[in-house]
DNA sequence: CTGTTAAGGTCTACGGCGTTGGCATAAGGG
DNA sequence: CCCTTATGCCAACGCCGTAGACCTTAACAG
């Protein structure tokens, strides 16, 4: 096997494999994802990537050291098209907005993807830039560096953690067309008022709620709390602008 | 293999394994928690769960359908043990806040099985109990059926969502003490202020702030606005009586 | 243009996985 | 006490990740 896996950054040698393909990180990234879609969450692997690509599975140790790297340079490759597809404004609250949006657009985008790398920090360079970005619009809007970093964390984690719930639900809809169907129409819309009275009295409303996300709900209402707490300390600063 | 799997509530004869344990749905439920504790959230084999038990592999699809369907009892389980932590006080919002917390506690207390099991709805009965409990706090508390329901999917999903979050964090510390160490001390800490102004200046902030859970916050924003909501509903209905 | 070197492919193999079907046996109702 | 059948065990299938040895050819020096 590979002594080591070599940057793509310094590669030179680009052997086409036995079938013609010439590799790249990013061919193989790129087809990951597309397999991701095409056989779900779990129908990555080595040996059908190796395929599909039209080289050997252990080919793929010499650009990634394991499966788990792959993965990680597959969220990398999400996280950097949510900022691609996110242009600034100026005004801190929309473009914070638009930013969340778009990082959970980009990973439902790709359920299955999501999936396997929604809940993990890459460490990457495409995913520092997004934070980068967002501590720079909160200091840029005015709020100090502690709230700033409060505020950047829940943003950053309120958006991760809704990709990967919204996402795992696509993709077990996507993946299980039988047997699950909809567990909310199936199951709990089927619930008599005897036992579960406040579930059935709103069944009707929890069906079509459920089957959006509560993403957006929840963003607006830590979008709101962040303004109302640049407001107040706005004003604090100018009645006593000697305070720290 | 089984023609079917029966019920827990249907078992007659409990023939004691070659080892002498006599099997039971709770039995292997608390020992695949234990085991994904052990051996991490990867660790959790059919065949290492048999050999724990003392029992084949093969035994334990006379009790699940498949590992798949075991992930969901133990999710269920998790779920439950939440609401025995809990206890309601008749306050609305004191109540949802500490059932929000029981269940990212109950969770985080066996992070390897909450990265399996977080971002799944299982449709099982203690987990359908919490949901009835929530629905009823919210109507009791005089939300209308919309805003309860919205505010519940709100609520719901934020507990779950960060609970995969934060169990996938724990998780991976747990599990790979080496090599990963603390990607926020390791690698955001030393990015240098010339590329990453904003992350530069607040590193010492970071590296505190994100090892904790954004959790807490993020809920508190979320009641807030929700108490803020039915006041606005009270003084409209006070003034308006007659409104639907 | 040729020779050398090592990057970057391929081949083979290992141990482990989930899951299945067939079989043996003992639990418990009659 | 017998019969039925639930429930356990065994053996096997076709996957999986990935390690190590090996081969081939791109790239560069002369």
């Amino acid at each position: 096997m590979a002594k080591k896996v070599i940057p793509e950054a310094e590669r030179r040698r680009r052997r086409p494999t036995r079938r013609g393909t010439v590799l790249s990180e990013q061919l193989i990234v790129r087809t990951a994802l597309r397999m991701l879609r095409e056989h779900g969450s779990s129908g990555l692997t080595a040996r059908r990537l190796g395929a599909a690509l039209g080289a050997d599975p252990s080919t793929l140790y010499r650009y990634f050291a394991g499966l788990d790297e792959l993965t990680r340079a597959i969220g990398e490759e999400l996280m950097g098209r949510a900022l691609d597809d996110w242009t600034a404004t100026g005004e801190w609250r929309a473009d914070l907005r638009a930013l969340g949006l778009a990082v959970h657009a980009s990973y439902l985008a790709h359920p299955q993807a999501a999936v396997l790398t929604a809940s993990r920090v890459t460490g990457r360079p495409r995913e520092i830039a997004v934070d980068e970005t967002i501590l720079g619009i909160l200091r840029g809007a005015g709020f100090g560096d502690a709230d700033a970093v409060g505020i950047y964390h829940a943003f950053i984690d309120l958006a991760l953690a809704f990709a990967a719930l919204d996402a795992g639900a696509l993709a077990i809809k996507d993946e299980a067309r039988e047997a699950d169907e909809d567990m909310w129409t199936s199951t709990y819309a089927r619930l008599p008022a005897e036992t579960h009275p406040h579930i059935a009295a709103t069944a009707h409303l929890l069906v079509h709620r459920m089957n959006l996300s509560a993403y957006p709900v929840v963003l607006d209402t830590l979008l709101t709390s962040a303004e109302a707490r640049l407001a107040a300390t706005a004003t604090a600063t100018a009645t006593a602008p000697q305070a720290v």
